[in-house]
DNA sequence: CACTCTTGAGAGCGGCGCTCTTGTCACGGT
DNA sequence: ACCGTGACAAGAGCGCCGCTCTCAAGAGTG
């Protein structure tokens, strides 16, 4: 591969960006349901035929605007998390969780794309699947250097395998049984955000906000910060 | 409308289930993505647009079926909380999400279609809001008669609010602060099962037995029980 | 019996994912 | 400078899909 991109791989590579772009505009608009194809090869002025170039698959095509969903996410609880001058462990906890609750909101469509119904047969591919471990281990991130909470009973075999792989997977410096809780509180928060945006909470605590950052709280509490 | 209804009326009916039936298979079989009216027709032996004279659309076969689903798990946890002698208020609480989640793991798909990203452009429909709200409401009313959490701080307005309407919808006698803290339970419940469902836990906690347990006990704990 | 209203079948519309073929043009070696 | 290779876009086409329309047969009712 020579270091000046010929301009055929220069076209490719832009006309792949395009395609994604375009392709993201869709999902942003319509849903992942209606993201088609021939959709976004008539955006672009091409034959759907084309496309099949660059992504071989509507499944692949769908699979990379997972990772770069999974990616926009975790840049901004990455970002949220950050150690700051006087920013409490408990500030930067919250902090994560509401930043991951805004770009929900924000991205609702990139929302459900990765963190709804897997759509087909759901791939477990390794792209993506490191790609959505960052926000989890960015909130754990934040516990690193903490203490076992007070009642550090022995844990099922189970749960410190689970913990073990956490911890190997790149969750630091935190006890297994912290790992445990922190688990737990990063399905309350998918709970939390996912029963919010696809309505089970609608009749009851619908504008959620007050019943989000409460429930974040609790989270926090949780965890000792 | 007679007492003995007509033979059509009858064939009526039947056909109706038949095609629930049909539709329900193949709804647990492949997935609502993959759920095709032509499918059931073929498997009835119907032609496609004969079916269109009892669901008029596929979104009504599939919001039939979610009724379906959302009853048929609340007969499940309705049946596990109902107080049994010698039950616990905790044991009737944490046997209804052990339930949850049995009737979940037996039942992915139909889990996915109520709990995961709303199919097309989501019905908040009246009848698919009644039955859902049935399971909340069973394992609400296992807290009927408890006292106030110990630092019943007061609620923010958007949280009595809340309350108030989880109260009106049939969660009987239950302090606003409890009710507040069950329905984080809830969301909490939901992204339990979802993360496990839709592996988010993968290559970390994934055979989920142990961390679901772990999880609903701490459910529990929260809830004072 | 005549009538109406319901039912099921068939053809058909446009859209979908995806494949195959065809003509064209950029690239790299001689 | 030229030519063969290989990437490329386009078009036609396959078998699906949801859904509509029309039509013939049959059940229900006066």
């Amino acid at each position: 591969m020579p270091a000046v991109p010929t301009a055929r791989e220069r076209a490719r590579r832009e006309l792949t960006a395009d395609i994604l772009t375009a392709a993201r505009r869709q999902l942003a608009g319509s849903g992942a349901a209606a993201l088609s194809v021939r959709a976004v090869a008539r955006e672009l002025g091409l034959a759907s035929s084309a496309l099949y170039r660059y992504f071989a698959t509507r499944d692949e095509l769908l699979t990379a605007l997972i990772v770069q969903a999974y990616d926009d996410v975790a840049d901004a609880v990455e970002a949220a998390v950050a150690p700051r001058r006087g920013a409490s462990r408990r500030t930067r906890f919250t902090g994560g969780c509401r930043a991951f609750r805004a770009w929900a909101l924000e991205h609702p469509h990139e929302y459900a794309l990765i963190h709804g119904s897997p759509v087909p047969g759901y791939r477990g591919d390794e792209q993506t699947t490191a790609a959505g471990a960052r926000v989890p281990l960015a909130l754990l991130s934040v516990l690193e250097g903490m203490g076992a909470p007070a009642a550090p009973s022995r844990l099922a075999p189970q749960l410190a395998e689970g913990a073990a792989r956490v911890a190997a997977a790149g969750g630091g410096e935190v006890p297994a049984a912290l790992v445990v809780t922190a688990a737990q509180c990063w399905t309350a928060l998918l709970g939390l955000v996912s029963s919010e945006l696809f309505g089970q909470l609608a009749n009851t605590f619908d504008p959620a906000d007050a019943f989000a950052d409460a429930t974040i709280e609790a989270l926090a509490d949780r965890l000792g910060l």
